[in-house]
DNA sequence: ATTATTTGTCATGTTGCATTACAAATAATC
DNA sequence: GATTATTTGTAATGCAACATGACAAATAAT
């Protein structure tokens, strides 16, 4: 009970920021007098510290604020294609060091990655305040992730196949805290719904296009991740029975449709200039290119046609866009919400507003932290 | 605390049936006194009670079974279009009485219906035995349930609108209970989930086919609701850019390709012929007609086609068929693991298997009682 | 018949929050 | 500037509920 109590307290801090101990009394259902004790150990476990604030014009006693202490940190590690990229994230989520590393996408060997990934982390351990406290460590992977032992099943773009990510990190870094590991854009949809563009709604449909599409939903604030943890591979939704075929065998996936090359292709560019490619033809976009234009139009369309059915399917509060499609969205958008009128019950699309990431590259990075704090809170509560 | 304690103990007697009192200790991980105390309670407040059971062959003393009582009892309804049914479901799940009022197609005006079910429930509560609790009561509605007042906003198929079902059932009745509704699909998508084809499987997407496709989606033994609770609303997910248009204004909807419809179309029959012609076509299958066998090969063929989107959104451990779909799961099966095999990651699809309803027409029946059950626990728990 | 094992029961201990009274700190009032 | 109303922290005491540990009861194995 104390326990699930100072989980309450120390969760709604590291969710919502600072609150006074009034607030926090309020909130819970606690008397102050319980407050006060639970409070008073969080203080002396170091996971908080109380100031007194003014009393903001309000008559009575002021209440102190009760404020996450940042040198309580997690790790948060992002592994892409092209670049690798190591956070520390105190409770409440400041991010106290960010480093990337960027390298060419013929170096994604699981062996290497390993030792990148650990040669950043301990540069950015080096670098944190001292007397800083790492509990946990969250990884988020372009891939399959199994729930049940967090292996990484499958991650076609970095050639990777079962793959035991948290032992062989384990192995190779000097530190002896908890990994977890989760899909990127399971985590990118979860940093989004807690700290992103939707921060603070609890249904979250989000999207992030780059070579494939991938997707990650936020269901009453928990990742929906089925019974493996696989959910969300929206990628190879099927939309286009003529469409053309993807390299998963089948035809007319959605990514084929809404990837990068398939923008390319409608645009009449090459379709192996990948990220550069996309960021010239957003630059076109906005210079207003016609034909160009005429093609983020069209993709807007079939962006429309899949995103109806998982508005229709799951009645999401909001819809975020990540990768290419977030600076794309204002020139896609006049088509999608056509198709959304179209194909969705209007009670069903009033509820759901459309927003670019806010997080940018950074959300699966963030989602890892905030992976990694799901552990550390719990076991900050168990301590001693 | 003790609250929670108690909850547990009941909700897993509901759920999971009898269990030693030995058992419950190992369950909740409470000591052998605290169980005896709760158990004592719950026996004392007339929802359980003891029974001396043999020892199984296992030495040392017997672990007495705490079994519950169905004198405790909720209230099912279930409305569709063409009949209403009511039943009473008692603690545990047995199903102590049912009744279903067939009535004509034109005939779903709510005031009438209003009085169908508050004749059947009097009728219902008469037959109980006398000492008999009823503490909820929980309804089934074909159509958009909201979940913050539970109107019943739009259900097309009986013509309503904006129907505060709960407060005219309370005037209509004479019964002082909370009242509970859901969307049928849902409903029967958590019935199956907990009793039916799925029993015990936690990650379920159910498919109802009639003149509609509904469905409903179980992650992790939760609904999934969406923020307003229309989530499910797979009637009108886009498959087919060029298909027929459907009476929502679009094109290619989900139900215009695996509906009642469809398959009469597919086989060449007049598509009004509702179920009575549905059944005609399975018993024709059943015997062998190739041209009706055919026609449920394309039919699997779409089928596969939209549900390979809904398992690689949500990585499902079951789906299970309802409506027509159930019995018709044996003449679409090959045609519809075709497409699943073709456009589902094979690690997803080696999640998932597929089950024609156990349930039948009553899964939304039980499963509005498991939603008045759900209300029910949480107030035998609370009372005095 | 005896022993080992499992489980229920009861007396006592401990944990943790609620209750209550009071003190502290602020704004409003005069 | 003193007084009052209001809000909140603090500390002593009480209570609810589960844990602990010793013992008795009921069964199978020896």
């Amino acid at each position: 009970m104390r326990q699930a109590n100072l989980h309450t307290i120390l969760r709604s801090l590291h969710l919502g920021g600072a609150a006074s101990r009034s607030r926090i009394v309020a909130d819970t259902g606690l008397t102050r007098s319980a407050v006060g004790v639970l409070v008073a150990e969080l203080v002396d476990r170091g996971y908080v510290t109380e100031v007194r604030s003014d009393s903001g014009g309000k008559r009575g006693r002021p209440s102190p604020s009760v404020e996450p202490r940042s040198k309580n940190v997690v790790l948060a590690v992002e592994v892409l294609v092209d670049s690798v990229a190591v956070a520390a994230v105190g409770l409440g989520g400041p991010v106290l060091r960010s480093v990337r590393r960027d390298r060419s996408r013929d170096q994604t060997e699981i062996g290497q990655t390993v030792r990148d990934i650990a040669s950043l982390v301990a540069s950015v351990v080096a670098s944190l305040d001292s007397g800083s406290k790492i509990w946990s460590m969250g990884v988020a992977v372009p891939g399959l992730v199994r729930r049940s032992d967090a292996m990484v099943i499958l991650a076609p773009n970095l050639r990777w196949e079962n793959i035991d990510l948290v032992e062989l990190l384990r192995d190779e870094m000097s530190l002896e805290i908890p990994v977890f590991v989760g899909n990127e854009a399971d985590l990118a949809a979860l940093a989004e719904s807690r700290r992103g563009a939707a921060a603070g709604i609890d249904d979250v449909v989000y999207l992030s296009g780059e070579v494939g599409v991938g997707g990650g939903f936020i269901s009453s604030a928990q990742i929906v991740d089925g019974v493996s943890g696989f959910a969300g591979e929206i990628g190879h939704l099927p939309v286009n029975i003529e469409g053309v075929p993807c390299n998963c065998g089948a035809v007319g996936c959605f990514e084929t449709e809404v990837g990068e090359e398939a923008l390319l292709r409608r645009a009449g560019r090459a379709t192996d200039g990948g990220r550069v490619a996309v960021a010239e033809l957003l630059s076109a976009a906005a210079s207003g290119d016609e034909s160009v234009l005429e093609a983020f139009a069209e993709h807007g369309r079939w962006l429309g046609f899949g995103i109806a059915g998982l508005v229709n399917a799951l009645n999401p509060s909001a819809i975020v866009f990540g990768g290419f499609l977030g600076p794309a969205l204002p020139f896609v958008l006049e088509n999608l919400q056509k198709q959304l009128a179209m194909r969705v019950l209007s009670v069903v699309q009033d509820d759901v507003s459309l927003f670019a990431s806010n997080l940018g590259p950074d959300a699966p990075l963030l989602g890892a932290s905030e992976l990694a704090w799901n552990h550390a809170l719990e076991a900050m509560v168990l301590e001693s």
